[in-house]
RNA sequence: GGACCUGUGGUGCAGUUUGGAGUGCACGCCGGCCUGUCAAGCCGGAGGUCGCGGGUUCAAAUCCCGUCAGGUCCGCCA
């Protein structure tokens, strides 16, 4: 049907009688004599010169037939990778006809959401959403790849799984063969994989998509897909080093330059330096440390386990009303509040508290922060976890810069706390999964001091955004049990929700390990987009609606009924 | 569950602060002209429930209340 893609001629192909098929991306008239047709398909675009007038709009599907040519002198278009020739004498097909578009095809225009999510079928054509897509597919199959060379073979596990509560809300399949009874869509392979390594798979991996009915956001779609990957007989390093060569392949397959070695700080130290466990490293204006300053102090305000600041450089000159809504940001992050100095010369300090400092909390302020004349200073006073979290936030906030942006800076953040708060009744929380091995030196810890327990979990961060997740899992029963008594999970509950993995387990479980990586936040930092949305085919909207299908949508009766369902009335 | 932003011909926006005739800009669409354009150009034209509902007012795109949709975020995401 075609002998070339548009986007493809050049000078070479000079002479050459071709026939390229596409989309009418614009027409120009110029009379009875002379017309201009520009053809798109998913390679680029190519003129097309019509002698005499042509019956086409934009987008009809056509066909063109035409001699390869060099532009006439002056009329070449460097704008365009074809712009040195052109079709020449072309005969136009039409393929099929088209209403004009709901919007342009064009990457200069960004229609609403809802709008380009209806007519994703329109949207996709764009250069920009062609380019993320075809982006996308290299680095699934540069981690692909990746994994097969390095031992791992691909497995594909269930959709239709069994519920197990704890985690994400599961999305729930009912079972038109046992009436009342469910399957759930696995929010990852996680408890899959762990079989295949009892199984003796010893290295496995799967592109998987996962499911998990949660609230959406720019990062979070309800269908995600996960490179997921798991070894036997390996530690932490073993599954970083893995994780390490599968991404640096992938993002070099995408970007053809060199990945430097990944950097590595602990849980601890990303918290204390950057207030998240996600720090951006491509930027600095890390936390200062000021609990010292303030400690035994008389500023009611400062009297708090720990209190942190960051330094706004040549931010003094900030408006009161910005102030204001850093604060309010700061209030609604969980702060009790935010306050604020100005540093002036001399280490002279601007703020509503400066009356109430001592001289040496104002000496020991600026000397903390290293802040200089022209900077400003932001403090919170609260629980460590809160103040650094709050003003990590902020940090981001005030200073960062869009995640596409670069360079990459990558880092391993490692020794993750086992718990992560307690529960209403007191109880610790599983930070990653009741599956993950506690860190060596902390295990005489778990009874006496559960929520000091460091484990062995570890996140892969790449410009502030978690690309993924993974950690030593527990084989040995005596540990489980200890952790899943912990969880205040008892022996019978254990049974009941994780049975068949215990009892897998007693079947003989190696030593084993694993990882996820966030391949749609991975494809979408490298084609520079802020949401995952520009990297899927058909994402949902923030409400988890599908605005060209319509889904979700109710059921016919008749299907609820064989399923053994009856919908209730929407509340009113 | 909550906070904030947005909603105006097919598309993107201005108009909303300070109420006064659906007023304006760019693109697109339809018709005409045009032999080297490429975001073509020139002339003419069509196209509107100002998201929806209620309220205030002599008068509402504009003010108030509610609601729906899209977005960003908090909670949530073992």
């Amino acid at each position: 049907m075609r002998t070339h893609l548009c986007g493809r001629l050049d000078a070479s192909h000079v002479g050459s009688q071709v026939r390229v098929c596409g989309w009418v991306a614009k027409r120009r008239e110029h009379g009875e004599h002379l017309a201009f047709v520009d053809v798109r398909d998913h390679t680029g675009i190519v003129q097309c010169v019509v002698p005499g007038t042509v019956d086409v709009r934009s987008e009809y599907v056509v066909a063109v037939s035409g001699t390869v040519r060099h532009r006439p002198e002056g009329t070449t278009n460097p704008d365009l990778a074809t712009g040195e020739v052109e079709l020449g004498d072309c005969e136009v097909e039409v393929l099929s006809a088209a209403e004009p578009p709901p919007f342009a095809v064009d990457d200069r225009v960004d229609a609403d959401e809802a709008v380009r999510l209806r007519y994703r079928y329109v949207d996709l054509r764009r250069p920009r959403m062609q380019r993320n897509l075809r982006l996308r597919a290299t680095v699934l199959g540069a981690l692909r790849a990746s994994m097969d060379a390095q031992g791992f073979c691909e497995v594909e596990t269930p959709l239709l799984w069994a519920p197990t509560p704890e985690g994400a809300r599961e999305f729930a399949v009912p079972s038109r063969l046992h009436h009342g009874s469910f399957y759930v869509l696995p929010q990852s392979p996680q408890l899959a994989k762990q079989l295949l390594m009892v199984a003796g798979m010893d290295r496995y991996y799967q592109v998987a998509r996962c499911l998990r009915d949660e609230d959406l956001r720019a990062d979070r779609q309800f269908e995600f897909t996960q490179l997921d990957l798991e070894a036997s007989f390996v530690g932490q390093d073993d599954v970083l080093d893995a994780v390490s060569a599968a991404v640096t392949r992938a993002v070099e397959a995408v970007t053809g330059e060199p990945v430097p070695p990944v950097a590595r700080m602990t849980w601890a130290e990303a918290l204390d330096r950057f207030g998240t466990d996600k720090p951006d490293l491509r930027f600095g204006m890390e936390l200062a440390d000021l609990s010292d300053v303030f400690a035994g102090t008389g500023v009611k305000a400062f009297a708090a386990p720990a209190v942190k600041a960051l330094v706004v450089a040549g931010g003094a000159q900030t408006s009161r009303s910005r102030l204001d809504g850093w604060t309010d940001r700061a209030k609604a992050l969980g702060a009790k509040g935010l306050a604020w100095f100005r540093v002036g010369d001399g280490g002279a300090l601007d703020s509503p508290l400066d009356r109430f400092l001592a001289d040496g909390e104002r000496a020991g302020l600026v000397a903390a922060t290293g802040a200089g004349p022209g900077d400003l200073v932001l403090v919170v006073a609260d629980e460590h976890r809160t103040a650094c979290t709050v003003l990590g936030t902020l940090r981001v906030e005030i200073g960062g810069r869009p995640v596409g942006e670069g360079p990459f800076r990558y880092v391993w953040v490692v020794d993750f706390p086992l718990f992560d708060g307690v529960d209403d009744e007191g109880r610790p929380q599983a930070a990653h999964h009741p599956f993950t091995m506690p860190h060596p030196d902390d295990l005489g810890l778990l009874e006496s001091d559960p929520l000091a327990v460091r484990s062995q979990a570890y996140d892969l961060v790449l410009n502030g955004w978690e690309l993924g997740s993974g950690s030593v899992r527990i084989h040995r029963a005596d540990i489980q049990g200890r952790v899943f008594r912990a969880l205040g999970i008892t022996d019978e509950e254990a049974e009941a929700r994780f049975g068949f993995l215990t009892g897998a387990f007693r079947a003989g479980a190696p030593p084993h390990a694993g990882f996820a990586v966030g391949v749609d936040r991975l494809v979408a930092i490298l084609a520079g987009e802020e949401n995952i949305r520009e990297v899927i085919a058909f994402p949902k909207t923030q409400s988890g609606a599908d605005p060209m299908t319509g889904a979700p949508r109710p059921l016919a009766p008749g299907t609820l009924a064989a399923l053994g369902l009856r919908a209730l009335p929407p509340p009113s």
